[in-house]
DNA sequence: TATGCGCGAATGGTTTAACCATTCGTAAAA
DNA sequence: TTTTACGAATGGTTAAACCATTCGCGCATA
């Protein structure tokens, strides 16, 4: 038997990772947007430009072009006057992911729905602690909005829909918190799909949601956070109940 | 005058995206893995034999895998028996997606903590609803290492910060809610910075901590979802008290 | 027999050079 | 003034060749 090996299965080095060469200029230029130093809207040098300034070759360039662009870094344009913008960065690619977990079943339905429970919570009480009298006046806008369709019948459930899916992007926007929007965004922009499920509860459960929402307005108009919170969670939590019933997986 | 156009404004037509080669590559790649036919592990053909079935050269099949590879559905080795391997669909690129918002757009620390009090309070209390009795031993073991931590006094306090954080995982693991786990992950990657602030704070606000961690495990073992969010809410707000008061901004 | 070395084949990584497709400013034509 | 045509700049795509890495196989050697 051999003396057994120093530090066996420690990590005493760090592994020596053999950078691609098109991954040493996504780390780059992605270094020097994350900065600031590129802000959104400039314009990169042309492919035949940059090639030369990172010494690659154009075929290699554009891998790395390419992945910035899937990171949402970057946009892409062809023509003369074209070539890659920088893009404000916002939650597309992070609902697209969100969406690619869903339907890989890495992410069911109802884990969502269960997230979503949280996350509201969250804004209403940011909400209720942040809202100025404007923000409460478009709420109670939107309210007003939401009560026209409940009463035009089944024709205004659809509208209906949207103006209470409008009321909870508001109260996340009036959270300042532009990790709350964007994140909420992605979770309206993936669970759409099963509103339908819900249309078919009808006119009660509709009813039921508006006065929710008016709870909701109503305890961030007061500025009571807790009390806002819970609404929010138990609005989404009787959502996500009928959701369930009605067979959605 | 002429007539004015009909449908001005409207949307009559679906807007025809010009395909760029690679994106009908992506596309039936993903959906292939996506729909199951392609399972995890499995090896796509080689390169050569992959750009002959789709028509296309070389470098734009490599730009389509390496799109692929970033949305995180395969993974590229080299060598002969390497190629483009299936990958476990998992929430890294959901991470990273949420790690470059914060660096990118205007979150400030502040709000990266609000957002963190919302999903630990949602993660404990799933965590309460959902606990195995082996996963209460495991979160008891964790608290078990933490007060031995604390115990050897400052030489502790970094090692009792790693444990924290590995409670906080665990926790997010038991809640076996994937958008849950790698929403944490992303919020603890770019949190760390500031843990050093925290640390100054001494032996009085670790045991605090500690404290709360306790309440934490015990609920959750009790199955007090409640009673679980409210805690872990507070124990992180705490946390964030003192962040503030320290002037991390 | 067991071990180690080296070669060759298969695969991804990279380069080069050329040409195609799109866009837009500008100058010529109507 | 308006329309048209063209040319330049940019990204999109192709082709062929070579480099780098990995791994299996067979040969040499202890």
């Amino acid at each position: 038997m051999y003396k057994e090996r120093q530090f066996k299965g420690k990590h005493m080095f760090k592994q020596v990772r053999q950078n691609k060469a098109y991954q040493g200029v996504v780390e780059q230029i992605e270094e020097t947007i994350v900065a600031g130093t590129l802000k959104p809207g400039s314009l990169l040098p042309a492919e035949r430009e940059l090639k030369e300034q990172f010494g690659v070759s154009r075929g290699t360039l554009r891998e790395a072009l390419r992945v910035l662009e899937q990171k949402g870094l970057i946009e892409i344009r062809t023509g003369v006057s074209g070539g890659s913008v920088v893009r404000e960065v916002n939650g597309d690619k992070l609902s697209e992911n969100i969406g690619l977990l869903i339907r890989n079943r890495t992410v069911s339905l109802q884990d969502l729905a269960t997230f979503r429970e949280g996350i509201e919570g969250g804004v209403a009480a940011l909400a209720a602690q942040r809202a100025s009298e404007g923000d409460i006046a478009f709420l109670r806008e939107l309210l007003g909005e939401a009560e026209g369709h409940l009463k035009l019948g089944r024709k205004g459930w659809n509208a209906f829909i949207r103006t209470d899916e409008k009321l909870h992007m508001a109260l996340a926007r009036i959270s300042a918190n532009q990790l709350y929007i964007s994140v909420l965004e992605s979770v309206y922009s993936n669970i759409h799909t099963y509103y339908d499920n819900y249309l078919s509860y009808g006119k009660q459960r509709l009813q039921e949601n508006y006065d929710d929402l008016r709870g909701i307005v109503e305890a961030v108009a007061a500025g009571e956070g807790e009390k806002a919170r819970k609404l929010a969670q138990g609005h989404v939590e009787r959502f996500n109940a009928y959701m369930e019933k009605k067979g959605a997986t």
